[in-house]
DNA sequence: TATTGAGTCGTGTTATTTCACGATGCAATG
DNA sequence: CATTGCATCGTGAAATAACACGACTCAATA
C-alpha cells in the first residue's frame, strides 16, 4: 500500500474517525478517555500523536487542553466526516449513473442538515392548509418558513392577516397607489384578488422557504 | 417576584442558559472552566449547584464527570433552548396574530434544524433543472431529497435513468404489464409519456422531499 | 418576623488528565 | 538493506477539575 497522501486517512486515523462518528451519532462529546476505551488503546500517548496529525490535516478539531489537567474534547470536522463518506447531504451535480460512492466523491457540495433551510432566530414554520397557493407550487400540507419583522417586497409572498382576521393566509403582495393600498393575490385562479388599505394589513412573515415531505417520514 | 415553577428558569439559571447558547452558537463545547469565565464566577462551586438543578429539571445535560479530575461538559437540551425561546423552528398552529413570543409558547412543535428533512445515510440532494415536474409543484431550482436503493412504489416520483442516459430526470413511475414495462410521466403536460422495458430503467433514487429557498439565502 | 430556597464564595482532598520523553514493532519506500 | 514515518506502549511530573463541606447574602414566602 502506498503511503497515503495528507488528504486521505491512514487506517488508524480512519479507525479514530469512525469512533468519533459513533460518538457524534450518540450525541456524546469525544472525551479522550472515552475514545481510548472505544478504541481499546492502553495509553493516552498511543492516541495523541495520531490525533495531532489529524488535527493538522483538518480532519478533527481538538478543543480544550493546552495545559496539563485540562481535558480535551475531539470532534470531527466537516472535512473529516466527508473523508468517511458520512454526514451531511451530498448535493450532486447530476443523477448518479455509476456507483454511488463515486458520485458522492464528486459532490459539488456537502450540506449539513442544519444548513438545509437557512433561518434566523424568530423565524417560524407554518403548515399550509388548502390549495390557495397551488399556482406557486405550494401544496396542502407543505411547511413554509416565514420570517417576521422584515419588509415585504413588491410581488413577494407573505403570510398576511387582514383586519381582525386571526387565521391569516399566504398571499402574494402587490403595492398600489404608492403604497396606500395592498392587493393580495392567491395564486390559485379560483380565488379572487383582494384589495385593502395598507393599514389594515398585518404581515405575519415573509416567505423564505418551502419544505415538503413525500411519502412516509424517515 | 414569585418563586418560579420548575418549568421556568430562575434569573441565574437563565444567565447560565444564555451563556450555554452562546457556546453553542460558537460551536464550542461547554466546559465548566469556560463557563465560569463567561459568567465571571469566582469558583466552580458557585456554578455546580445551579447546574445540578438545571439538569434535574431537564434544561441541560451534564456529560462526563462522575469522578474527580474528569471534566464535565454541559449542553443545553431541547427543553432548555425552548425555555430561552431560541433554537429550533417553532411549528405554529396558525399565523400568529398577536405578539410573537406568545405564539411561540403555544407552538405545536419545536423542530430542530437537523430534523427538518429526515434523511438516512446514502440519501442525496439534486438540484432540479427545468420545468418538467411543475405539475407536481417542483420548480426549476428546487432541491429534491432522493433515497437510492429502495423500492419505487407504483405512481411514486423517482429519479430515473433510461438505458445509457447519464443525466436522468425526475419522473412519476407507473408499472404496466405486471411490472414488465414502466411508464414514465413528467407532470408537465408538455412532455409526453415514455414507456420502456423494466430492465432498461435504473432508479437512482426515490423522491422523499422537496426544498425551496425563496429570495436571497440567509 | 421567621423560614425557606437559591445563589454565591472559600477551602481542602483526591483522582485524573495532559504533557514530554524515550523505546519498540511494523510497513512501505528508496 | 537502510531509512522514513506511523502507530503503539510505558513512565514520571505538573496541573487541574470534580467533589464535599460549611458559611454567607438575598429574595420571596408563610
Amino acid at each position: 500500500m502506498p503511503r497515503p497522501a495528507s488528504q486521505d486517512l491512514t487506517s488508524a486515523q480512519e479507525r479514530v474517525a469512525r469512533a468519533l462518528a459513533d460518538f457524534e451519532r450518540a450525541e456524546r462529546p469525544g472525551f479522550i478517555a472515552d475514545l481510548l476505551k472505544a478504541l481499546r488503546l492502553a495509553a493516552e500517548s498511543s492516541l495523541t500523536p495520531t490525533l495531532q496529525k489529524m488535527a493538522r490535516n483538518g480532519f478533527v478539531d481538538i478543543l480544550g487542553g493546552g495545559a496539563q489537567g485540562r481535558s480535551r474534547v475531539v470532534r470531527l470536522t466537516v472535512k473529516g466526516r466527508h473523508a468517511l463518506g458520512i454526514g451531511g447531504l451530498p448535493l450532486l451535480g447530476s443523477i448518479p449513473a455509476g456507483p454511488l460512492s463515486e458520485a458522492v466523491a464528486q459532490a459539488a457540495e456537502i450540506i449539513e442538515p442544519g444548513a438545509l433551510l437557512p433561518h434566523r432566530p424568530g423565524d417560524f414554520l407554518l403548515r399550509v392548509r388548502g390549495e390557495s397557493m397551488i399556482g406557486d407550487a405550494i401544496l396542502d400540507g407543505d411547511l413554509v418558513l416565514l420570517r417576521p419583522g422584515v419588509a415585504v417586497p413588491h410581488k413577494a409572498i407573505a403570510a398576511v392577516c387582514v383586519g381582525d382576521d386571526r387565521e391569516g393566509t399566504l398571499k402574494r403582495v402587490f403595492y398600489e397607489n404608492g403604497g396606500e393600498r395592498v392587493r393580495l393575490r392567491a395564486s390559485n385562479p379560483l380565488f379572487k384578488d383582494m384589495t385593502v388599505a395598507a393599514e389594515r394589513v398585518h404581515f405575519a412573515g415573509l416567505l423564505k422557504g418551502v419544505l415538503r415531505h413525500v411519502g412516509s417520514r424517515k
